[in-house]
DNA sequence: AAAATACATTGACAAATTTCTATGTGTTGA
DNA sequence: TCAACACATAGAAATTTGTCAATGTATTTT
């Protein structure tokens, strides 16, 4: 049932709403607990823990538990990762053959 | 309205779609016309048209009218663009100041 | 000029996504 | 032990997205 295709567009859909770009750019500047992240935010706790799931499971980001807080940072491997797959999805591929047209007019 | 970070939700969003990923697997063997590209998917016209509009308006695809036809391409400048905007979400900005932690036990 | 072709647009519907409130779970501190 | 805190999960509502059938527009062919 799960495309080839799925990997790819979990990854991407991390960058694909505000409010995962706004924790993102919370995330740049170093680990951040998630009632920090809240804190810029305008959206409640469960819609928080609803995004940060997302970044996680695209390996975009990675939380780690201390007592009763998780500090999330940006997890290096998954940003290698993405740039992996969007230079795949962009790059012409010249050494294929091409097929033959059929507008030719 | 418009937020700072829609341009970047436009960009990702072309990658977040297993026909949009499929349609460029195609652009990368070449240029090709809608009717091409619509030989190897399981949609209909119209939903092609849509990715196209998706495609081309986030920069990714080019289309060139050429009698009744649309040949379409990626667009290199929209792939830098991408690359950039991408490098951009995750990359570490060690320099800036840290704040103070919140959840300092 | 009329018919056919290639693609875009419109409008409707279904599925997916975002968001919330309510509640659950695990940890800390009194 | 019990209350407070930090975060996750469940379920529902609203919005967005993907899809199609029907139709429109521009170009080519007859």
């Amino acid at each position: 049932m799960t495309s080839e295709y799925n990997e790819t567009v979990k990854v991407f859909k991390s960058f694909c709403d505000e409010n995962r770009l706004k924790i993102l750019e919370q995330l740049r500047t170093g680990e951040k607990c998630a009632c920090r992240l809240l804190d810029d935010l305008h959206i409640t706790q469960p819609t928080l823990s609803h995004h940060m799931k997302i970044l996680c499971d695209a390996g975009i980001v990675r939380g780690r538990k201390e007592g009763k807080w998780v500090h999330y940072s940006l997890n290096p491997d998954g940003a290698e990762r993405a740039k992996k797959l969007l230079e795949e999805q962009v790059t012409l591929e010249l050494c294929k053959e091409q097929d033959e047209k059929c507008c030719d007019k």
